[in-house]
DNA sequence: ATTACTATAGCTCGAGTAG
DNA sequence: TCTACTCGAGCTATAGTAA
């Protein structure tokens, strides 16, 4: 992982055109673009040439430097979190499968507490069935996705304290399911856990509706 | 100015929906977001908010933490500074104004050398003609604007040595010269000093087909 | 549960310098 | 010039703890 300093240099690189061209540069000059010692710069430098994330082809007068496949996802990266967390809308092509299994039945707990429920029916634009279809993802794509809903912008439903515990806040994601019925992803924004599990919510009681049964995949596709 | 640390606590805060609405956290949760500890979290988002970057509501349970205007400010330059790098293309609506003034001719000088000479007719799409047009910047949106010139894409002269001195990279950015005549902003790309000079090449003598002389008003419209 | 202080361990930075 | 090494000063993060 690229830290903070280090991801800042690679930024300044992109600045200069690195990420197109080979650049002509020196440490000492990067130095002073940076507002640091020589030293600094060749040490960062270094370590981010070691890492893979630019190439370097130096020679007695200074160096010509580009950055890297790697480097160039790594301000990606930050640039697509930029993106959306800027100009809050959601992509339309994210789509996620996972397997149906039968939970225990907390999810329905939980959002029926009237602290959420009353949210949900008012923000959601439908009233949801009064529980959840849990969809195991098992595959390392659907992984990857899984934790691009955590960044995405939702519905927010604000969590709330009933005087014995607390309920943290939920992020609901309108999706449309098997391509037929619009629910959404209903996640814990709080707990960024690696989970391989996602639960929806819909109108409809949606194992009825699509006929579906567990362990049959079933397809989620974001809502822009 | 906000470190590269604070900056990425920023972004972090901007991931959990911080730029819109007030967010419920702690920092023991944001520490797990960040993987530090909780007393590095509770230090930067403190000067987060010394610096006027953040504003927090505390209580017992935990706070509610927003971005604020500036906060906002400095992500959004990054993410600019990201679109133009990875996604070079220039703004059209770049407009630049200075009044014109008799330099001492080094701008001639430089252009004719034979190692930017034949990169400039390669490169430039015409031939300029062997001198510059100083324009003095004084207004202070101009100088902003002069600086945001320098993160532009444009076409670059690569430098050079001549074995007695080095010559550095040019960069040229396409530009409308009072709205007439087709040419290019000149600049050293090596230094990002603060000057308030910007320097025109033309494939005329912009003096005499503009008609303009010392100290008019010469407006440069930066072309995408 | 919180936030944040203090003291210290540990790391980073830059001066000096070599190649 | 250049890059990059060593090493000590100084800064930063964390453990422990208070409120």
């Amino acid at each position: 992982m690229v830290s903070p300093n280090q991801w800042f240099f690679l930024l300044k690189l992109a600045e200069l055109g690195a990420v197109e061209r080979w650049v002509f540069t020196s440490t000492t000059s990067l130095a002073m673009e940076l507002g640091c010692s020589q030293q600094t710069a060749s040490r960062l430098l270094r370590k981010l040439s070691l890492d893979g994330y630019v190439e370097r082809r130096m020679n007695f007068r200074g160096e010509h430097v580009k950055i890297t496949e790697n480097g160039i996802m790594e301000l990606r990266k930050i640039h697509d979190t930029l993106t959306l967390t800027l100009h809050p809308r959601r992509p339309s092509y994210l789509t996620i499968q996972g397997r149906l299994f039968t939970g225990l039945g907390e999810g329905a707990y939980y959002i029926t507490r009237e602290g959420y429920w009353k949210q949900l029916v008012n923000k959601l634009g439908f009233k949801p069935y009064p529980g959840t279809l849990n969809l195991k993802v098992s595959t390392s794509t659907g992984m990857v996705t899984r934790r691009e809903l955590e960044k995405l912008p939702g519905i927010i439903i604000d969590g709330f304290s009933d005087g014995q515990r607390t309920f943290g806040t939920l992020k609901c994601i309108p999706a449309l399911i098997n391509d037929k019925i619009r629910g959404a992803v209903l996640l814990i924004q709080r707990t960024h856990h690696n989970s391989s599990v996602i639960e929806i919510i819909a109108p409809v009681y949606l194992r009825e509706a699509l006929k579906i049964k567990d362990n049959d995949l079933v397809n989620v596709k974001i809502l822009p």
